[in-house]
DNA sequence: AATGCAGGCAACCGCGAGGGT
DNA sequence: GACCCTCGCGGTTGCCTGCAT
């Protein structure tokens, strides 16, 4: 659009007007055609000013408007005034809770793209959704309340699920819906709840790596996603978190009980069962822990630990890496990741994440499992596993049964010697943080199962599930010591191994666990699981 | 009533993409 | 290809308001 004689005489007959441009430039400090430029809140006389300017002239060219409408503002902030306030189009009011719905499964899906998200939503605008899903993070968080509802953690996951495996077989066309596989929304109800909290018991990431190579997977591909399955991430990841908050994450997390995993499933949540540590432990926080145990921060960081790790070792200076943390949501991020050929990770999420890793020392010794060490823990344990894995394995082989960790060991091990450790190059800050981040996943899955075995302790924090937990507590420990948490069936019954529609009851124990927003399926849950026969799961072979 | 605090929202800022020259 | 300009996006900041103390 350009601007004419027409705008010309329409700026001259507004500049003879009340126009507020004159009136406070005391905030101003950009020079603008009339004057200096004005900044702050728009009054009315300003927002009649832009909407009769472009209601005669259109949208665009937005410097234009500054030149030629006699406001005292610049082009961007006219557009932005526009766009946020102004059109005609917009919605005005909170957000209708069918709206709300839609956010939040537009933002499993797309992550933080508040302008695609706003293109679905009519008449609302990405500042608005921006706000919305700020306000509504500090709200669940401060409540201690997963991001996602679970069916959309699972809706979305699935749909990402799906998006990756048909790039796996396609580089072409893989959004189109008709070349979409087994639509999983066709479940029942009961069914989704099932498979995504099998999935979250089972972190099938940390098992079943992409052929393409670590570094070849995007970082929501660090979690959960089994070779037919997505992981409900929304569960896992730490969401967004204001960047200003991990400027003090200390101070962000003061009780660390209170805030961990609050844009997550809430730790406390996990807590009310030694069940519940298992997907505690794969849990992604959002928090930094200081404050808990080395153990409990091993075992409870889990991948955000991983984001955590990543950058733990930035001695002195903040934590950078939260600066550009996006929540990586289930996306696939069609536009870049799902539909490309070449699935290389998502910079922006991993290594964006990583980029503040120190170059030097990468191979640091000086290990603290936690605190500054965090990086240099993950880094050893790593080597340390390496080493050891040949003789945690024959150790546990001679025992009846193989533990779960010596079997992601084990499953690990054959990644480590082969993608892991030939693009693990000290050079590469990311190579590292790859590999650390899958040491890490092994070893806070190892470290959650052994807290499995030897937890017997309930630690019920989140009130609003405690009655619940504690009144299903009995059952679940019984249906645990069923569950043969230690055997490789276990893990074989999971849905890495196993396509998702094959996929049953074993699912419903977390569930309860997790003592989130399903509380209200729980009876039928339980109920379904003294019906189950744990055979199906001792079916499964063995490794 | 005064004060402090947190929540919510509007607006700004920095950056990058895209197009034109 | 380099440069400039415009535009849009996402992150961040600051202000206003309501509530609790």
């Amino acid at each position: 659009m350009s601007m004419t004689s027409d705008s010309e005489e329409w700026m001259n007959s507004k500049n003879g007007t009340d126009s507020p441009t004159v009136d406070d430039n005391s905030s101003s400090g950009n020079m603008g055609a009339n004057g200096p430029l004005k900044k702050g809140p728009w009054t009315s006389a300003e927002d009649a000013i832009l909407v009769e300017y472009v209601t005669k002239h259109g949208e665009g060219n937005w410097n234009a408007v500054q030149k030629h409408s006699g406001l005292a503002r610049c082009g961007k902030s006219c557009r932005l005034r526009w766009a946020n306030h102004l059109r005609p189009d917009l919605k005005k009011g909170a957000f209708s809770p069918e709206e709300e719905r839609h956010i939040i499964e537009l933002h499993a899906k797309m992550g933080n793209k508040w302008a695609r998200m706003a293109a679905e939503l009519p008449g609302r605008t990405d500042n608005e959704i921006k706000n919305y899903w700020n306000t509504r993070i500090k709200r669940r968080q401060r409540a201690g309340l997963p991001i996602y509802p679970p069916d959309i953690c699972f809706q979305a996951s699935n749909e990402n699920g799906q998006n990756e495996e048909m790039t796996a077989f396609s580089s072409g066309d893989s959004h189109h819906p008709d070349y979409l596989p087994i639509n999983h929304f066709e479940f029942p109800h009961v069914e989704f709840k099932t498979m995504e909290l099998d999935q979250l018991q089972y972190p099938t990431t940390f098992l079943d790596l992409p052929s393409e190579g670590l570094l070849d997977v995007p970082a929501n591909s660090f979690l959960p996603q089994g070779p037919n399955s997505s992981y409900p991430q929304k569960y896992l990841l730490s969401t967004v978190y204001p960047s200003k908050k991990f400027r003090g994450a200390e101070s962000l997390f003061p009780g660390l009980d209170s805030a961990v995993g609050n844009t997550t499933l809430d730790e406390n949540q996990y807590q009310t069962d030694s069940s519940i540590q298992i997907s505690q432990s794969f849990v992604f926080p959002s928090s930094f822990d200081h404050t808990s145990t080395p153990d409990h921060a091993s075992s409870s960081s889990a991948l955000a630990g991983a984001h955590v790790v990543l950058n733990s070792n930035t001695s002195s200076s903040e934590p950078t890496w939260a600066m550009k943390l996006e929540l990586p949501s289930l996306q696939t991020h069609t536009g870049s990741w799902g539909s490309s050929s070449s699935p290389l990770p998502s910079l922006e999420s991993v290594d964006t994440l990583i980029q503040t890793l120190p170059h030097e020392n990468p191979h640091s010794c000086t290990l603290s499992p936690r605190d500054s060490g965090l990086l240099d823990a993950v880094l050893y344990e790593s080597h340390s596993m390496k080493n050891s894995r040949n003789t945690s394995f024959h150790q546990t082989s001679n025992a009846s049964i193989m533990s779960v960790h010596d079997m992601m060991d084990t499953l690990s091990h054959d990644i480590h010697e082969t993608e892991w450790e030939a693009i693990a190059e000290p050079i590469s800050p990311l190579c590292h943080s790859s590999s650390s981040i899958f040491s890490e996943c092994t070893r806070i899955s190892r470290n959650s199962f052994d807290d499995l075995h030897s937890s017997e302790t309930f630690p019920v924090k989140d009130e609003a599930v405690d009655d619940l937990i504690q009144m299903k507590h009995h059952n679940l420990t019984e249906v645990k010591s069923q569950m043969v948490f230690s055997t490789p069936d276990f893990l074989l019954a999971s849905d890495f191994f196993i396509p998702k529609k094959d996929q049953s009851n074993n699912h419903y124990l977390l569930k309860d666990a997790l003592g989130t927003l399903l509380c209200d399926d729980l009876s039928k849950d339980w109920k379904q699981i003294d019906k189950s026969d744990s055979c199906s799961w001792n079916a499964m072979p063995t490794v």
